[in-house]
DNA sequence: GCACTAGCTTGATCCAGATCAAAACATCAG
DNA sequence: CTGATGTTTTGATCTGGATCAAGCTAGTGC
């Protein structure tokens, strides 16, 4: 592991508060490993034997039955992903694959069980990390069920403009990747998209262009209990 | 609050672990109180101010948002809910009603986080009840992206036939409600009915008689992953 | 530079589920 | 017992989204 990426990995949020000697020994236990684009690190169904943080790169979390599969959510750096799974010793309720190439530091799930039992601060970073995630979903289960899926696009843009400070977004990645993450199919995403086109939203490959910010936000009507991230 | 409910309570498994002195500070900070039917207890987007553990009743939690609602889960007891927003301290993303008559014990949330503070059994167990509401919310979100709407109904028959461990299953709450939670619409959720009935569902009111459960698995192709609500 | 492949878009069609309306049924209050 | 009300069912129609197919575009490897 490089030793600059220490830093970032300290900083993130389940790491608050933790003692320096139990946060080297996780270090110590852990691995850091690069993995090309659409390689599958977790199946659901397995055991949940490391807790994944995404250093560098993205990952795909998703779900399959019977022949059917849909794209739960992105990881990005630096983040953990499936906690849960980790702090229950229970198996893993996601698949997660890698979407370009990727740095992935893993640690032991009984590593990480050990300092939750012994440092209080760790283990109530990660209550506030577990809280987080299960808030997140809720979300994303109201998105689902409350919003049609041109809803679910608008209100998608706009969060991508809020985050990139910037009327002319980025998609961070593919469109069939993020029509599976709304719930819809590519042909559907793309039909959305030009739904969108008279409350200006302009497509140029994966470069989207909001031209009328208003006129989009009237459509998509955000609401904070949903969009909002960070609440 | 009545002597007799204590024990019950005491049992819940967020309460596994936590010292007696503690339990009886949390109780005594608290209030048991009685609602009619159709009462609400929480509005979404409130702080949230008491963490609530349904004694008697049903209540269900829904979400709406510009004018359209859902039902998000239905909580029997002895069980608490919503408890990461206590936690976070943050507001509720969610709101509540009684389904019927309930008596809900209502611990107020900075008692819940002194406890929690200084009570690392308490926390520990609030850790595996956060986890459990996670992953529970997970598999509801599968549900909704990977089966068709009456392959969800298929499956709730089933899950409903396991706890009941009867063929004849008694839906615990009206059909609108059950149509909402699946994610329908109760026009719906009757025509759902009758699409199953050529694999042994035979609808009598709320009595569900299940009289061909092989092809009724067999349609519905349970997944551990989605169903089983104690992995 | 060309061939191949994957992603994306567009068109046509189908269908799962919603909406609207009406009727039937069950429950409750007077 | 009757009338009112809410739930449920059924019918008709609509529509959002899926599926299937084909063509276009962009990127990659030889």
């Amino acid at each position: 592991m490089r030793p600059d990426d220490l830093p970032q990995i300290r900083e993130l949020n389940i790491f608050e508060g933790i003692s320096d000697e139990n946060f080297d020994e996780l270090m110590r236990a852990s691995f850091l490993q690069t993995f090309p684009a659409q390689m599958e690190l977790i199946e659901e169904g397995e055991p949940a034997d490391f807790l994944h943080i995404v250093v560098e790169g993205c990952v795909e979390l998703f779900a399959s039955t019977n022949g059917r599969e849909s794209t739960m959510a992105m990881v990005y750096p630096v983040s953990s992903f499936i906690l849960a799974a980790i702090l229950r010793d229970a198996v893993y309720l996601m698949s997660a694959r890698t979407n370009k190439k990727s740095r992935v530091l893993m640690i032991p799930a009984v590593s990480v069980r050990e300092v939750f039992d012994k440092d209080p601060a760790f283990s109530k970073a990660m209550v506030m990390e577990l809280a987080n995630c299960y808030r997140g979903v809720i979300k994303e289960h109201k998105n689902l069920k409350l919003r049609t899926s041109v809803e679910r696009l608008a209100n998608r843009l706009l969060r991508y403009r809020q985050k990139q400070q910037s009327d002319q977004v980025t998609l961070p990645y593919d469109k069939k990747i993020l029509a599976s993450n709304l719930g819809m199919t590519p042909e559907n995403l793309s039909r959305a998209f030009n739904t969108l086109k008279p409350y200006g939203v302009k497509v140029e490959g994966n470069k989207i262009t909001l031209t009328d910010i208003e006129a989009l936000a009237t459509f998509a009507k955000p609401s904070k209990l949903i969009d909002d991230l960070a609440i």
